[in-house]
DNA sequence: CGAGTTTGACCAGCGC
DNA sequence: GCGCTGGTCAAACTCG
């Protein structure tokens, strides 16, 4: 279709200038377009480079987690359990494999009673039992994490204001995982979110993230579910191994005997606080066990500059508003902590 | 009409 | 045993 040929009937004058104008437009449109697409082939690169960087932890942690692995088996199951095959099952979610366990957390409880079955009993109630819980800010009443949600609960919780929200996984029938959401009592725009159990589904790679931490961290916790003093110390180990992420983002440990839990705060620090503060309180403060409760230290990286800490802040703001690249780090710093035990002082500067 | 949410009831564990 | 609390159930309700 040619657009000039219509009005091609006398008035040649005027119909140079108008092609002349038309033509400095379509310059000036094409500038226009090659600066967009320069800067959208920027932004595509970035995003390349971000996505090459997410793969390679992804890789770290798959390596970690197989080095873990035969490490638990090799070393530490040998001195806690005469039954090993049964535990090394349980590390099998992290693989997420899609054919793994079926029973409904109703099979599980009325099966199953742990009072009656020594070793399996403990072993399956504190992976069953193990959590992850997630301190992040967000306005969001939940933070968006990749899986589909079915709410079936809420309570006041004592000491908190706000209402502890309980939902189940509908990705898939029998799936047992469920999660917390709960406003921090201190800080209303902090949510914590607490993840409880491993799909036995496919899932999409947003939910992946957190699913692998969650297993992750069950395993972790498994294996020192034992709570000998040893266990114990190695846990304070790996949040002093965290200390080379960045001050704001911490990660704690803590068991009870029927709870176990690893939070991870993704809270960034407020500005006027200088030094450090504990970053956070457990919000589960009726079922932390005084014994093996691990305080959250103050982290050794205290010569970040404070031009650094600014962007760091803004590097945080922006962080805690993507959930998908919050899940992938959530699930790199989950998964770390997991392999702490075999890499003492390892690799862990990314 | 089906899926999801709300909300009071119910149950189990724990401390006294 | 009793009361408190956290967690779950399920009927009623809402919404698309
Ligand atoms: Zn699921």
């Amino acid at each position: 279709m040619d657009f000039f040929s219509r009005n091609s009937t006398g008035h040649a004058a005027s119909n140079n200038t108008f092609t002349v104008h038309v033509k400095e437009e379509q310059v000036h449109q094409d500038l226009q377009l090659n600066l967009n697409l320069a800067i959208l082939q920027a932004e595509l690169e970035n995003m390349k480079r971000e996505n090459e960087g997410l793969r390679s932890m992804v890789t770290q942690v798959k390596e970690k987690y197989i080095y873990l692995q035969r490490h638990i088996q090799e070393n530490i199951l040998p001195h806690e359990t005469t039954n090993n095959s049964k535990v090394i099952n349980l590390l099998v979610p992290l693989e997420m494999k899609t054919h793994s366990r079926v029973d409904s957390a109703d099979n599980i409880d009325s099966k199953f009673d742990p009072s009656k079955d020594g070793d399996r009993g403990a072993v399956e109630a504190s992976m069953k039992r193990a959590r992850v819980a997630v301190r992040a800010r967000s306005d969001a009443s939940m933070i968006s994490d990749g899986c589909q949600w079915r709410k079936y609960g809420q309570k006041m919780a004592k000491g908190n204001p706000c209402p502890r929200a309980y939902y189940r996984c509908t990705m898939a029938v029998g799936c047992l995982v469920r999660k917390q959401v709960q406003r921090c009592a201190e800080d209303r725009t902090v949510l914590i979110t607490t993840y409880e159990g491993t799909h036995n589904h496919p899932l999409p790679h947003a939910a992946m993230a957190m699913a692998s931490t969650t297993s992750a961290a069950a395993s972790m916790l498994l294996s020192g579910s034992k709570s000998t003093s040893d266990h114990l110390n190695r846990h304070l180990t790996a949040g002093s191994m965290l200390s080379s992420y960045p001050s704001h983002l911490t990660t704690s440990l803590a068991s009870t005997t029927t709870f176990p839990t690893v939070t991870l705060d993704l809270t960034s620090p407020r500005p006027d606080f200088h030094l450090r503060q504990p970053p956070f309180h457990f919000p589960f403060s009726t079922n932390m066990h005084p014994n093996i409760n691990v305080p959250n230290r103050p982290l050794v990286h205290f010569d970040t500059p404070s031009s650094d800490r600014e962007l760091m802040n803004a590097a945080t703001a922006a962080v805690t508003s993507d959930p998908n690249f919050m899940t992938a780090l959530v699930a790199a710093i989950g998964s770390i902590i997991g392999s702490d035990t075999c890499n003492r002082g390892g690799d862990v500067n990314n």
